[in-house]
DNA sequence: CCAATACAAGAACGATCATTCCAAAACTGT
DNA sequence: ACAGTTTTGGAATGATCGTTCTTGTATTGG
């Protein structure tokens, strides 16, 4: 998983992941059908694995703006600056790699969004007391803000050299998103 | 050029090159050193007959927010709901493929970065006219922000099914930026 | 102990890869 | 028209690819 994840589906061999993984070839087809089997099967661990136990707290009955800040600060919080350019997010990798491409790829990359959605809006519908509260339609809009502005947080990353500009883009989104709400 | 935006670079062959141009084989080994240098070459010719035609309003003394929010929607233009997954923007799609493990190419994507922040930077800096107006560093950061969230844009664009949630994320970013200044 | 079965390691296979090479065709100069 | 040079088209090359197969080892049951 970790090798799909830093260098991308095509880029990465089964000699690879033979390697990487110190499992046998034979092995490996044993369990899978192929390499795009494996593939699938990483994404669906990745979000076991990686996304569930980071995005918890903002699916959490009392999580807050602050939540998702915390969120994105924790995910980046794994990287500093020597350990640039980072990994990125494998589904947001993904997204640009095969999205277009693989019909089943592409529907695993739309489930964690979509996951990803509901948490954000489920946030947002809390955060909603105002004297001027915005439409359900209003904060689906942010919601799908908030996914598709992550993607872009997760692609700087791949690229990065500096952390600090990542953390403040984090900072400057939840910000811009609560003055929205007020 | 566009199979390699289209597909990435790992996945596009030399084969595919040949058959997509029309060109020889020879003949592509003639002018370039190999895959890699043709494809550094494909991201300079990118950005002098894409970027620059589309970013150049942006990059005009006269330029506003409504032109980056024009700019982001005439590049949506390109996409309706049947030309859905798009390619995204190769500059974009090179970053997460190829950013984090080859030097050149890296650079290459850092300068067109820095020029879309640039330019929207001149853009914030004529549009902070007002009453309690923004330092030169936030300026700044907002322009990060800008980059930044418009590359979650074109990496949602591989994989999107409707160009209506691309065109909500571009008008919301711009509103979004508009009430930071005021 | 032996035979049958299951599993692991890695060689082998045919296809595809990026690159080089070569023969034929086209072009240029005398 | 002819010889020399350049260009083109695609075959050939050696390496790498994803997948299958074979051999050796371990396990199990009689």
């Amino acid at each position: 998983m970790q090798r799909f994840w830093t260098h991308g589906y095509h880029a990465t061999s089964m000699d690879d992941l033979v390697k990487a993984t110190g499992v046998s070839r034979g092995s490996i087809y044993a369990d899978f059908e192929g390499k795009r089997d494996l593939f699938l099967c990483c994404l669906s661990r990745y979000q076991d694995e990686v996304v569930t136990p980071a995005f918890a707290q903002v699916e959490q009955a009392d999580a807050g703006l602050e939540t998702i800040e915390a969120y994105l600060l924790f995910q980046l919080s794994h990287l500093d600056d020597d350990r640039l350019p980072g990994p990125g997010c494998l589904v947001a990798n993904t997204m640009t790699e095969l999205g277009p491409h693989d019909r089943d790829i592409h529907d695993a990359v739309n489930a964690h969004n979509v996951r990803l959605q509901n948490g954000f809006y489920q946030v947002l519908k809390r955060a909603n007391k105002s004297t001027s509260p915005l439409s359900p339609d209003q904060l689906g809009e942010l919601a799908v803000f908030l996914t598709m502005s992550v993607q872009g947080l997760w692609s700087f990353s791949r690229s990065a050299e500096s952390v600090e500009p990542l953390r403040q883009y984090a900072r400057t989104l939840i910000d811009l998103v609560k003055s929205r709400l007020q």
